[in-house]
RNA sequence: GCCCUCGUAGCACAACGGAUAGUGUACCGGCCUCCGAAGCCGAUGAUGCCAGUUCGAUUCUGGCCGAGGGCACCA
C-alpha cells in the first residue's frame, strides 16, 4: 500500500539526518488524513514530535525536513507546510491510478499484511451460557467479536472463532431443574418450581419435546441437562447462523472438566506456590501479592468440592494456549472487567504472556422500549430475544447498529424506535450506493450504451472483463461481463476521480486501526465516507457517455468502489445487494 | 465505600495530543426532459463544570456533577 511505500522512503531520508542531529532514532510518528480543506492527501507530525528534543520551533523544523527530502520522495509530488508545522504530501495522480489498478487486480488480497498468516489468533466471543435463547445484548458481541475476526482473516491472520460452552455448574443444573418441574407440571402433577429457575416459556416447550422423546424412567437430572444444553446449544448456533455469524470450534466446559484438565493446571499452579488452602476452600494467590491486589485472590474449589467458574476458566485458558495460538482475544460484556486481572494474573502465574490475552470488553446494551428500561433476565423470562430484534428490523440494519460503534459506549437500544426508524440506519445509504453501481454496469450492458461500442477494440492490457473476474467471480457474468476494452485509468483527473482514487488507497489503514483498537466500527466510518463521496462524483460526471475510453476509465474506477463496498459490509457482516 | 466505562448539535454516533471538531438523522431552502431523488447542493446547530500539564487538550492528569456497570465458595 502506497502508505507503507511513502513510510520506507521517509524512514530512508531522515534515518541519516536524524542522527545527524543527535537523535538515537526517529520517534515514531503519524502518517494521516489531514482535516476537510487542507489542500493535501497525507499529513505527517514529524516536526512537531521534533520540536521539543531538538529545541526548534516546529515551522523551522518542517522547513528543514522539506529540503531535505525533497529529493528523496519519489511517491510524493510535493511537500508543504501548513498549520503549526505539518508536512503534508500530495500524490501524484499516477500513483493514485496504479493504486487503483492494484485494487482491481486483486481486491480480495488488497489490505492483506506481510507475514500475518504465520500468526495464529484464536477469538473467543458470545460464549453466552446455553441456559436459553440469545438476547439482543449478545448482539453487539456477536456482532463485534464476528467482525473483528473478518477484519483479522482479511488481514491475513489465521483465525480461529471460538464458543465457550459454560455447559458444567449451577446454572445449567438449574436449567436441567427446571426442566424436570415442567416435566412434572405437565403430568398434572404439582411441583414447587425451583427458586432460581428458568421461568421463560421456552423451558415449557422443550419439556414437551423432552416428553415426547425421552421415556419417563429415563428423565434423569443429568439426562435433562445435557438433553437442554445440547437443544439451547443448537438454538443459539441457529439464532447465531441467521445473524451471519459463524463460529469456527464450540469448546465444551464439562468436556474440560470431564478431561482433567481443571485438575491439570490447578495442580501446576501449586507446585508454582500459587495455591492455598484456607475455611475449607481452595485459594488462588495471585503473584506478587500486595494488599491491593487482594482482590485478585479467589476461591478455586468451594467448599462443596466443586471448581469454580474461574478455576475452570484458568484450565479454558491456558488450554488455548497449549492449542497453540499466538494471540488470545476474548470478548467480554464490560460487566466482567474485574475480571480481566484475575485471568491474565493466572496466565502470567502458568507462566504464560499475560499479554498475548487481549480483552476486548463492550459496554453492556440498556434497551428500552418506548424508553422504559427494559428488563433483560433469562431467569426471569423477560428479555428480548436477538432473533425477535432480528425478524423485526432485518440482520441487515441490526449489524450495522453495532458495528458502527465502539465497544466503549454505552448504548441505548430501543426497541420501538429501532422497529420504527430503521431508515435512520445508515446501512441503507451505503447499500443504496452499491445498488446504484451495480444498476450502472446492468446500463453499460445494454445496446446503444457507450460501453459495449468497444467491443471490437483489440484485447491488449487488461480488460475490466478481466480484472473484475479476478476480484470478484460474482461478477463478470452479466454485468460487466460483456464489456471488453484496454482500460485507460490515467484518464481519470477529475477532483471527484482523485478523491475517489485516494478514499480508495486508503482501506488497508484503515483496517490496521481496526486491528489495533480492535473493533470494527472504523470499517463503517470509512464505508460512509467512500460513499459520500461516490454519490459526489456521480453528481458531477457521468460514467456512461459518449468518450469510450473515459467510459471504460469510469466504469473501472466505480467497480473499485463498489468492491471495496461490498467488501467493507462483508467485514461487518452486511450483505450488498445488486438492487433494492 | 472502592474500582471500571461513558458524558460531543434535538436524537444516534466519529475524531493515533494537532489545522476550520466530522457523519447520519431531525428541522429549513434549492435540484429529477439526462447512468436509481433510498441521492445531491446550501443553511441552522455541539466538546457537562473547574483547575493543571503542553507550542497546542474532545483526547492526558486531578477534582466536581451526571449515566451505566462491577466489587460472590454465581456464571
Amino acid at each position: 500500500m502506497i502508505l507503507d511505500e511513502l513510510r520506507r522512503q521517509l524512514d530512508a531520508a531522515l534515518g541519516p539526518w536524524a542522527k545527524a542531529q543527535g537523535l538515537p532514532e526517529l520517534p515514531s510518528y503519524a502518517l494521516e488524513e489531514p482535516p476537510a480543506g487542507i489542500e493535501a492527501d497525507v499529513a505527517c507530525n514529524l516536526a512537531l514530535l521534533l520540536a521539543k528534543p531538538l529545541r526548534k520551533s516546529p515551522r523551522a523544523l518542517a522547513e528543514e525536513l522539506r529540503k531535505t527530502l525533497e529529493k528523496s520522495l519519489p511517491v510524493v509530488e510535493r511537500i508543504s507546510i501548513a498549520g503549526a508545522g505539518f508536512l503534508n504530501f500530495n500524490w501524484p495522480l499516477k500513483t493514485l491510478q496504479a493504486e487503483l489498478k492494484t485494487i482491481l487486480t486483486d481486491t480480495l488480497q488488497y489490505g492483506r499484511r506481510p507475514g500475518t498468516a504465520k500468526q495464529k489468533i484464536l477469538i473467543e466471543f458470545v460464549s453466552a451460557n446455553p441456559t436459553g435463547p440469545l438476547h439482543v445484548g449478545h448482539g453487539r458481541g456477536a456482532a463485534l467479536g464476528d467482525s473483528l475476526a473478518l477484519i483479522l482473516s482479511h488481514l491475513g491472520y489465521s483465525v480461529t472463532r471460538e464458543y465457550y460452552i459454560n455447559d458444567a455448574g449451577n446454572q445449567v443444573q438449574m436449567l436441567g431443574e427446571s426442566l424436570l418441574a415442567r416435566c412434572a407440571e405437565l403430568e398434572g402433577k404439582t411441583v414447587s418450581f425451583p427458586e432460581n429457575g428458568y421461568h421463560g416459556d421456552y423451558v415449557k416447550g422443550l419439556a414437551q419435546e423432552f416428553m415426547a422423546e425421552v421415556p419417563a424412567p429415563a428423565r434423569t437430572l443429568d439426562k435433562a441437562i445435557t438433553y437442554a444444553v445440547a437443544k439451547m446449544t443448537k438454538n443459539i448456533e441457529r439464532d447465531l447462523q441467521a445473524f451471519g455469524v459463524r463460529l469456527d470450534s464450540w469448546f465444551s466446559e464439562a468436556g474440560l472438566v470431564r478431561q482433567g484438565l481443571v485438575e491439570k493446571y490447578i495442580e501446576r499452579l501449586r507446585q508454582k506456590g500459587f495455591v492455598e488452602e484456607a475455611e475449607g476452600a481452595v485459594w488462588f494467590v495471585s503473584p506478587g501479592e500486595k494488599e491491593e491486589e487482594k482482590d485478585k485472590n479467589r476461591v478455586l474449589k468451594k467448599r462443596d468440592g466443586k471448581w469454580t467458574y474461574f478455576a475452570t476458566d484458568i484450565a479454558y485458558h491456558a488450554d488455548k494456549f497449549e492449542r497453540g495460538y499466538d494471540r488470545l482475544i476474548d470478548v467480554w460484556g464490560a460487566d466482567h472487567h474485574g475480571y480481566v486481572p484475575r485471568v491474565k494474573g493466572s496466565m502470567q502465574a502458568l507462566g504464560y504472556d499475560p499479554n498475548r490475552l487481549h480483552v476486548i470488553l463492550n459496554q453492556l446494551v440498556a434497551l428500552t422500549r418506548n424508553g422504559v428500561p427494559a428488563v433483560m433476565s433469562k431467569r426471569s423470562g423477560e428479555f428480548v430475544t436477538l432473533r425477535d430484534v432480528l425478524d423485526e428490523v432485518g440482520k441487515d440494519a441490526c449489524r450495522f447498529f453495532f458495528a458502527m460503534r465502539g465497544p466503549n459506549t454505552a448504548l441505548d437500544f430501543d426497541l420501538e424506535l429501532a422497529k420504527k426508524h430503521t431508515v435512520d440506519n445508515p446501512v441503507y445509504y451505503l447499500q443504496y450506493a452499491h445498488a446504484r453501481i451495480c444498476s450502472i454496469f446492468r446500463q453499460a450492458a445494454l445496446p446503444n450504451s457507450g460501453a459495449t461500442k468497444t467491443a471490437e477494440q483489440p484485447n491488449s492490457g487488461s480488460t475490466i472483463q478481466q480484472i473484475s473476474r479476478k476480484a470478484d467471480p460474482m461478477l463478470g457474468r452479466s454485468d460487466v461481463g460483456q464489456i471488453r476494452s484496454t482500460v485507460d485509468l490515467t484518464l481519470l483527473k477529475e477532483k471527484e476521480e482523485r478523491d475517489l482514487m485516494k478514499r480508495l488507497a486508503l482501506f488497508p489503514q484503515m483496517l490496521l486501526v481496526c486491528s489495533q483498537e480492535g473493533s470494527p466500527h472504523p470499517v463503517a466510518n470509512y464505508l460512509l465516507a467512500l460513499c459520500r463521496q461516490f454519490h459526489h462524483f456521480y453528481d458531477h460526471h457521468r460514467v456512461l457517455g459518449d468518450d469510450k475510453t473515459l467510459t471504460q476509465a469510469r466504469l473501472g474506477l466505480i467497480n473499485a468502489v463498489r468492491q471495496i463496498l461490498k467488501l467493507g459490509l462483508s467485514l461487518l457482516g452486511v450483505s450488498a445487494p445488486e438492487s433494492m
